[in-house]
DNA sequence: TTGACAAGTGAACGCCCGTTTACTATAATT
DNA sequence: AATTATAGTAAACGGGCGTTCACTTGTCAA
């Protein structure tokens, strides 16, 4: 028990997440820990290792967020407005927290790169980034909006999705990333107060 | 003249699009024209000059583009309601092709591919990125709206803007297209109400 | 007809890749 | 105190990398 495992694992989405699986090299990892290639192996049996390793990790924080601020499932059917408007708040903070988790936390801000780099390499990957960071919220949110009655749920859910997708891109390029949050809150906010307005059929 | 030329820069591209640059090796491209990579290097002096020839060629399709679909700048000031209404439904036209652009036409929708992969490597390529596709669509909409008049014209930029972003990536994930152009043009039919109902002040 | 040139082959160059091996030092267990 | 396990080094392995070079074609102008 010596925390150079996890050292390793955190080295290599730093550069994964910059350069891409393929174009970071095993010495290239151990330099940045100031140790040799063949002592690397002593922790992971291959390069593919460390990347499938990363993927667990990530699966096994996923899982924490999740339980910790997750929409857990509502009462199905007859619920009133003041208990829809409450659960409508409470998705939209949800979006909020997500967009500070996937911007702000370096293991999840480097995971998300490093998928948006290997997104089209097979499908594997093509179904992770999906998972993470693009239909899944999509299909998620849909579920949640068609739970508690919002008609058109799915058009619904890209509209609240869609500003937190294209501030991920926004965010990680600009030199000021305040502004980006600031734009990120106002937009949310209003598609939380258009979600409120709609009625249920 | 004999447009080998041509058949290894669209070759390039589509490998660069699904592996990116550094995975990417001469022979693959070679192997992809059924020539040896000793060949290549007749027309184009690196691996790094195929790159950079892509980018001037992208450079240039934008150019015709945005000449043949571009939006002109209007007058300034004092326009009536009809004349911005005219132009607001021109420039979510416009959003619509350019939708369809970087989705179906094959150079660019595989460049974007390409850049997507190449965005963190160093400065230059995240400033392509942006300008093509993240914060350079959204300055540009911002913009147009403050042009003709719109409050919080970044708002609403990032408002038109961010479903097409987001359905981007939904696009390449997606085993069946049709249902993904059907929910932006939706989305987009629902920004443009939006904004023809919103005041200037 | 000859000569220049354009386009392609295939082998070679030095270098770096991922991985394995032999060996060393330190620490823990018996 | 002797042994075993752990975590590291350094060198070597075969192979693929980007690039160059000598050489062969075919085409077209002089």
């Amino acid at each position: 028990m010596s925390g150079t495992k996890e050292r390793i694992l955190l080295a290599a989405l730093g550069l994964f997440a910059r350069d891409g699986y393929e174009a970071v090299s095993v010495s290239d990892i151990a330099n940045a820990l100031g140790m040799t290639k063949g002592a690397l192996y002593k922790h992971f049996k291959s390069k593919r290792d460390v990347f499938e390793s990363i993927v667990v990790r990530m699966e096994q924080r996923d899982a924490e967020q999740a339980n910790a601020h997750g929409v857990p499932e509502g009462p199905p059917e007859d619920m009133g407005d003041a208990y829809r408007s409450a659960k409508i708040d409470h998705i939209v903070a949800f979006g909020k927290a997500m967009f500070r988790y996937w911007t702000e936390d370096d293991f999840a801000s480097q995971f998300r790169r490093m998928l948006t780099l290997e997104q089209f390499r097979d499908t594997e990957m093509g179904g992770l980034y999906q998972q993470y960071l693009a239909s899944g919220p999509l299909d998620y949110l849909t579920e949640l909006f068609a739970a508690i009655g919002i008609p058109q749920p799915r058009r619904e859910a890209a509209e609240l999705y869609a500003p937190m997708f294209l501030l991920y891109s926004v965010y990680d390029g600009a030199k000021d990333k305040e502004p980006v949050r600031a734009l990120l809150d106002e937009m949310l906010d209003r598609a939380r107060e258009h979600l409120e307005g709609v009625r249920s059929k």
